[in-house]
RNA sequence: GGGCGUAUAGCUCAGCUGGUUAGAGCGCGAUCCUGAUAAGAUCGAGGUCGGUGGUUCGAGUCCACCUACGCCCA
């Protein structure tokens, strides 16, 4: 071991073939044994309010879950490091729906409901409870492996006292009388007895289904409704409106036509009858040549009386105004595609939002079981499934003269996904909340939210609310919250449960050990002296209800908590994806609004969706699902949170692969990881360790930039969370790490290995240090691995004796205060115009083909700008180290070695002077010679530029210029924005062999590295070239000892190497030489 | 069919209130640099800024229409 490694060290060594995944593990192992995520969780003051949108437990996660739940992380570390107390920082589990019904459903081989019935809804229920809790633990083991830190006590909507607050907000909305009963459209399989949701309906439908195509006559009756007493009526009196319609089954149910406002419609005589239907379609039903009798606005139709064709069927204990029935309306739906113009309308087979927007009855033909109903009457349909009964209405229809034509066609219809029987729309009697009551206050409360990204508020959120509707929560199935509404036998008696102790008074016992799922709430009843047996109706509620009740629920609010509720409610921050805008983002904030008239959460981010590598769905039928185990696996989880969160805007979509993780890992972990591997390796040779006292003068102006720009990282970062913008954040932590990565670093590597312990070394390291632990805190909301273990080791947690105030972890420290003190802008833009100079400068020694160990004599560089000339003046030493030349000069105005262009500065000039700018811009380019060099000068000193515009004089500001320059002779040139950079190109043979001893040192330091010798090793060092003899020698005549100390070399030996040493082939000059390397003996 | 969003290099993305030669990273090719680095630098190939029209002295940027994709709704 050397011998300074035997001094205490406070940093452990770091190893360059880091695997992230290991390292991964082993933190999270540490973790766990000391209880930091607990620690975590129970630290904090202020509170910050999160609340967690609950997954729905029916599948695996997925990487858009990693997305999500990262995006939640990360703020509530960086407020957790800010000192803040996380409230509602636990898991939620939204357990009950649909899916997870349909997921038993599959592996019991049911068909439906009455598979389910007869099953028993006590043992189908557990089966669902026991389906969630098996994903729940997966997902629990994922949440761990992603970091993503909550606590594991969570909420579960399953829970008794869960749904005991539910059942608390059901009955406020009922007593403030919110919770109504109305119809609802549904698509109904009258076969399985059920409704079907939208996906399943999907599953199911064919768009070239076979089906009658019939033209019905309305026959006008002279009258209109009150109130539209227009002479049309009288007119048209025994005229026919005709009405096209696909589903002859229906027309029972009518309770309107319905035509398009505005459009044209014509009265024309068609064998014998006079038949009123829009003009644009006369044509194309009726033939060529038929005349019109008179023409008008579908506007006038409306409110025209016609004789219903049945009479349709009231549902019991409905009591519908038939005097609103029967007549025309006009109305959006209504197209002039295809049929005629007037829409045969009816509410209960489809209709339902038109009937209601215009009062009308809602009217049966068909029940539930498909058939037509024996109420309507006697007719030889009656009483057959609704399908076959199409002919037999088309049929009678015909013999009482009202059809006008019948054919076939072939469009979309739905099935039943399980028994292809076809569906029924079918307004259901369903509860609704009174949503639109409260539509200016949700309007109105969502102004109050931070949305990221912005235009979500008043774009699909904002429109989603202004065009709200009631909200249909109750749900015919059998795993949910049972809604806690009990009837009477003949429904005219209700009452709504607010409690679990209303309840136990009603039934008169304790139900202290009851679940209160189906079945088992179902079989409590109780009899109500005025009204007889009670029974809960046997809906079950929305899910999403219960998700956007979270606020209230998960702490049994009001029952307990009720303190706990008043801080956590709003929410400070939420996360979700874009599809959660009509889910739960507004299930919380509806709720919040009536329950309590403020906005639920005051920030959230809203996350695109992830698509493949070639912008398509992820979808397990297209094959191209990626899952976070593979991708964890291959490059550990920052690898993939840092992707996730710097490689575009988290409401974008996002284009996903492997090998953008992968650039993720080798562009910015593997650049951050390898600066700090530098840091700790020099430091552990020197047994450096930091808090020693630090004169400021003793830092460089690149020490002092390189704080300056830590510091406005800090704050910059700091602003962007402030905002919730966390793109912006990792992008400039990116370039910081690349700036210090590739610029400090590189240009003070010197600075750490020199011999001596100065000052200045101990303020490079001081420096470097500096940047790595700030930014380890930076990065630990991001990358809660590597910052970890960087954070550990910079303040000797590891390994020695911990750094006096600091955490154990870096997740309990505090999140990085500016040093106001230290931010410096002007050196800062300094560093940028040196940094641009410098890259110039490589430009232009590439285009002369002269490499950058080769110095030249000079270098001529003419800034863009006088602040831009200052920066580069300050750090004129690091330009001529950096670009290796001997001397740097400045190109003026008065030097007359260049030629100048100029061009008018548009952004100034533009508003100015508007279409006179072409002819401007001509006059600019024809300045040549000595105008160009006394416009030069004149721009310079900050004076008036004149030009001639058709003849007259027009002066220019010196700011209203651009000036470029063209490059001297005998130089290599690079250009951009305003800055050039000239390099003489001229090797004088001093020059050569400066360049030939730069080479040999490379060569050298190659050959030690091949030959495995550590750094600090003494060696032997022979040279001898074949071809290049002289060159050798002049070389090593003036450049030996610079030779030596730069390789460590005790001992230079010309000749061919000795036979143990290890020899390489090197290129010299213009030929090559023979260089060998061996240890040398230490001496004592 | 409606609403919202997206469309810029082979890939992932920047591009502020309209302004000068549309940028970065990756990938590819070439050259260079390197005793921290699975790294870095420079150059090159690669763009009709989705399309069409309009406003303007000037449009990737503003307006209208259209196309494709995504999400939501019908």
């Amino acid at each position: 071991m050397e011998p300074s490694l035997r001094r205490a060290c406070m940093f452990k060594a770091v190893e360059s073939g880091v695997s992230f995944p290991q390292l991964e593990q082993e933190i999270l192992e540490w973790w766990g044994a000391n209880r930091i995520v607990e620690q975590s969780l129970a630290a904090g003051s202020k509170p910050f309010v999160f609340y967690e949108g609950p997954p729905t437990a029916n599948g695996r996660p997925g990487l858009h879950h990693v997305i999500s739940r990262t995006f939640k992380d990360i703020i509530l570390r960086y407020r957790a490091m800010q000192g803040y107390k996380i409230i509602g920082r636990r898991e939620g589990w939204d357990t009950h729906g649909l899916p997870v019904e349909i997921e038993v459903e599959k592996k019991l081989g049911f068909s439906g409901k009455p598979d389910i019935e007869k099953f028993g809804i006590a043992e189908f229920n557990r089966l669902c409870r026991e389906s969630v809790q098996e994903y729940i633990q997966e997902w629990k083991s994922f949440t761990r492996r992603i970091a993503y830190w909550v606590d594991e006590d969570g909420y579960y909507t399953y829970d008794n006292s869960y749904i005991e607050s539910l059942w608390w907000i059901f009955r406020q909305l009922w007593d403030r009388g919110l919770l109504f009963r109305d119809y609802k459209v549904t698509m109904h399989c009258p076969r399985c007895g059920t409704s079907l949701s939208d996906h399943e309906v999907s599953l199911g439908a064919r768009d070239d289904v076979d089906d009658p195509s019939v033209y019905i006559k309305f026959r006008v009756t002279g009258e209109a409704v009150s109130g539209n007493d227009s002479p049309l009526a009288a007119a048209l009196q025994g005229a026919y409106l005709v009405a096209w319609t696909t589903t002859p089954w229906t027309l029972p149910a009518n309770v309107a036509l319905a035509v398009q406002h505005g459009a044209r419609y014509v009265e024309v005589e068609y064998q014998g009858d006079r038949l009123v239907m829009a003009e644009a379609l006369v044509g194309r039903l009726l033939g060529d040549g038929v005349t019109p009798l008179s023409m008008f606005n579908g506007n006038d139709l409306v409110g025209l009386r016609y004789e219903r064709l049945f009479d349709g069927v009231v549902a019991p204990g409905d009591t519908p105004d038939l005097s609103r029935a029967y007549h025309v309306i006009a109305d959006a739906i209504v197209t002039l595609d295809d049929g005629t113009g007037i829409v045969h309308i009816a509410p209960a087979y489809g209709d339902l939002e038109v009937g209601r927007k215009h009062g009308l009855p809602t009217l049966f033909s068909v029940d539930l079981n498909g058939m037509v109903m024996p109420e309507l009457g006697h007719f030889p349909f009656t009483g057959k499934f609704f399908k076959l009964a199409d002919p037999e209405i088309t049929r009678h229809l015909k013999e009482r003269g009202l059809l006008l034509k019948s054919g076939r066609v072939q469009h979309y219809y739905p099935f039943c996904w399980r028994c292809s029987t076809p569906l029924l729309f079918y307004a259901k009697r369903s509860w609704y909340i009174r949503t639109t009551a409260f539509k200016g206050d949700l309007v109105a409360n969502n102004q109050q939210i931070h949305w990221v990204p912005e235009h979500i508020r008043d774009g699909r959120f904002g429109n989603w609310l202004a065009n709200n509707i009631d909200w249909a929560v109750s749900r015919e199935r059998y795993w949910g919250t049972p809604l806690p509404i009990w009837m009477n036998g003949d429904g005219s008696h209700i009452e709504c449960i607010g409690s679990l102790a209303e309840l136990e008074a009603k039934v008169g016992r304790s139900l202290g050990e009851l679940d209160l799922h189906r079945p088992y709430v179902d079989e409590l009843t109780w009899e109500d002296p005025q009204h007889g047996l009670m029974r809960r109706i046997p809906d079950v509620a929305d899910c999403w209800f219960d998700s956007g009740a979270m606020p209230v629920a998960q702490w049994h609010y009001p029952f307990e908590n009720q303190q706990l509720f008043e801080t956590a409610h709003p929410a400070d921050y939420i996360c979700e994806a874009v599809d959660q805008t009509r889910g739960w983002f507004y299930t919380l904030h509806a709720e919040s609004t009536l329950l309590f008239d403020r906005p639920a959460f005051h920030n959230v981010i809203c996350l695109g969706h992830i698509l493949d590598e070639h912008g398509l769905k992820m979808s397990k039928s297209k094959g191209n699902v990626i899952t976070p185990a593979e991708v964890i696996d291959a490059f550990g989880v920052d690898a993939l949170r840092w992707n996730l969160f710097a490689a575009a805007p988290p409401g974008n979509p996002r284009r996903f692969s492997l090998s953008l993780v992968n650039e993720s890992l080798r562009k910015f972990l593997l650049t951050l990881w390898n600066s700090y591997g530098f840091f700790v390796t020099y430091a552990r040779l020197d047994g450096w360790r930091p808090g020693g006292e630090l004169a400021p003068e003793a830092l460089q102006p690149i020490d002092r930039w390189a704080i300056a720009a830590l510091n406005g990282l800090v704050r910059d970062v700091t602003a962007d969370f402030e905002q919730y913008e966390v793109y912006p954040a990792a992008r400039r932590i990116e370039r910081f790490v690349d700036e210090l990565s590739n610029w400090y670093v590189r240009r003070n590597r010197r600075r750490f290995w020199k011999s001596e312990a100065d000052a200045d070394k101990q303020a490079a390291y001081s420096t470097l240090y500096t940047c790595l632990l700030t930014l380890a805190k930076l990065t630990a909301p991001f990358i809660p691995f590597v910052s970890e273990a960087i954070y550990r080791n910079l303040t000797g947690q590891d390994h020695g004796a911990p750094l006096a105030g600091s955490a154990t972890s870096v997740h309990l420290a505090a999140w990085p205060v500016v040093a106001a003190d230290l931010l410096d802008e002007g050196l800062v833009a300094d560093t940028e115009a040196l940094l641009a100079a410098v890259s110039l400068g490589r430009a232009a020694r590439k285009s002369a083909g002269l490499k950058v160990r080769q110095p030249l004599a000079e270098l001529w560089l003419r800034a863009s700008s006088p602040v831009a000339l200052a920066g580069v003046r300050r750090f004129e030493a690091d330009l001529r180290d950096e670009l290796n030349v001997k001397a740097v000069r400045y190109l003026e105005a008065s030097s007359a070695i260049v030629t100048y262009r100029f061009k008018p500065n548009l952004r100034l000039l533009g508003k100015k002077y508007g279409r006179q700018l072409p002819a401007i811009t001509a006059a600019l380019k024809t300045l040549e010679g000595e105008a160009a060099r006394a416009a030069a000068q004149a721009c310079e000193a900050g004076g008036l530029v004149q030009i001639q515009i058709d003849g007259q004089p027009l002066d220019l500001l010196a700011e209203e210029l651009l000036v470029e320059s063209s490059a001297p002779e005998g130089f290599a040139v690079a250009e951009s924005e305003g800055m050039l950079v000239a390099l003489s190109t001229l090797v004088t043979p001093e020059l050569r062999l400066e360049g030939a001893a730069r080479d040999l040192v490379r060569s050298v330091q190659d050959a030690r590295k091949s030959a495995g010798l550590a750094i600090s090793d003494r060696i032997r060092l022979f040279v001898s070239s074949s071809d290049q003899g002289e060159l050798l020698e002049q070389t090593l005549a003036l450049w030996g000892d610079y030779l030596r100390s730069e390789t460590l070399t005790i001992d230079l030996i010309l000749a061919v190497p000795a036979a143990d040493a290890y020899s390489e082939q090197v290129e010299f000059g213009d030929g090559s030489a023979l260089i060998g390397v061996t240890r040398a003996q230490m001496e004592a």
